[in-house]
DNA sequence: CTGTTTTACTGAACACTGTTCATTAAAATT
DNA sequence: AATTTTAATGAACAGTGTTCAGTAAAACAG
């Protein structure tokens, strides 16, 4: 019989009503200044309702950066496409800074925030699988580039890591507000998004010159 | 008189207990775990008290966040003796991973924690004449690097906005908890302090390649 | 249609939070 | 000794996350 299913059904929407109030108010207000109370009022239930669908305030948030981790894979599959490696990995480059741009909280909440990161260590999550993944493609496209001679006598691994670690930091030192800081101060760059686009072009003219 | 000096002194006193009391417990528990009673009950003195002192919260985290600030400025002190630029440039990144692995939680204050970003912006803060003034002793020693034959046709804002991101992405990574992730994961070095020097000097051998 | 069970939901409470303010006790001054 | 200044606080307010006994309503059984 199909009342059953119209209430299953009516749970998952409830379900998915309680993650998009909290979901805009934790992007509006922050996740801390946001109370339960706050995202019950705003899907008109009880605060006492949504621990019927949740186990507490944190798993809402673990629950969207999940949902955030699965926004990122999405936003690189069509890397997949790009055959030659070299633009391959300046593809995920540009991809990479554009998902931070673009959905700058589900970038916080995947990478910076500490909450669901102590979660993810704690509970053993195997949301990380998939980030190794992630890592992994980057450590193969380099070892690729490496056989069209790029990158000669760097470890992989290493090498993927700089990487990482330049992309990321760019990303956070944009979305913290101290690029815009020194932005301001000590290049001739108002806006953030082209510096960020210069900076990532200098990068990416350092890896050019490693070529044999 | 000696008395109203020694009122003084006392609550100097009691003004360096709280910040010390509430680094503790921030440092211990996370700042948003820490309550005033919580402090207030470290020191011996009623919550209340702390209000005499210090406006709200917030001002105490921010007034850690300038010390922590402090501290970094004096960590990069030895390096004005280095006169080799390349060298200077070298010891700048060791120093800035070195202070980050060494304190932690300073360096969380002053780059990725939200809150006090947040004060330093509304408020105006004098805090950052300081962090440009640093970010210029980046960009002048690319330039004088660039003067021995590194980093040829590259813009030296570009430049060094590339080396702190590499340097800040590494560092943010590494107290987020990814690296250790990936580094069990991925890479053959379950030492996380050896891979953070590893990956770092796999990103100056890449510089030094960048010499005309 | 009636009685029973299951389901979805909530009001009220608990122990906490940051913060304020009238009141108090003590110290310094007159 | 009386008065003023100062430092410290208890109690309160409005808010927090979370729990749980209790309540309507819906679904089911006879």
């Amino acid at each position: 019989m199909g009342i059953v299913e119209r209430r299953e059904r009516h749970k998952e929407d409830l379900r998915k009503d309680i993650l998009f109030a909290a979901k805009t108010l934790f992007m509006e207000k922050g996740f801390d200044k946001t109370s339960m109370r706050n995202i019950a009022e705003m899907i008109e239930y009880s605060p006492a309702t949504i621990y019927l669908y949740y186990k507490d305030k944190n798993e809402i948030l673990h629950e969207l950066r999940r949902d955030g981790f699965r926004e990122l894979i999405e936003h690189f599959k069509v890397l997949q496409a790009i055959d030659n490696p070299f633009e391959k990995l300046k593809a995920m480059g540009r991809s990479y800074i554009q998902f931070a741009l673009q959905k700058p909280d589900s970038y916080k909440l995947i990478f910076t925030m500490e909450e669901p990161l102590e979660h993810m260590l704690t509970c053993g999550d195997d949301n990380w699988v998939e980030g190794d993944q992630a890592f992994d493609v980057l450590i193969k496209t380099v070892s690729e580039c490496q056989q069209l001679g790029y990158f000669k006598g760097f470890e992989a691994s290493a090498m993927s890591l700089v990487i990482w670690s330049s992309m990321h930091g760019l990303c956070t030192l944009r979305t913290s507000g101290h690029l815009g800081h020194v932005s301001v101060a000590r290049t001739a760059m108002p806006d953030l998004d082209q510096l960020m686009t210069f900076t990532f072009e200098a990068f990416v003219s350092m890896l050019e010159k490693l070529k044999a």
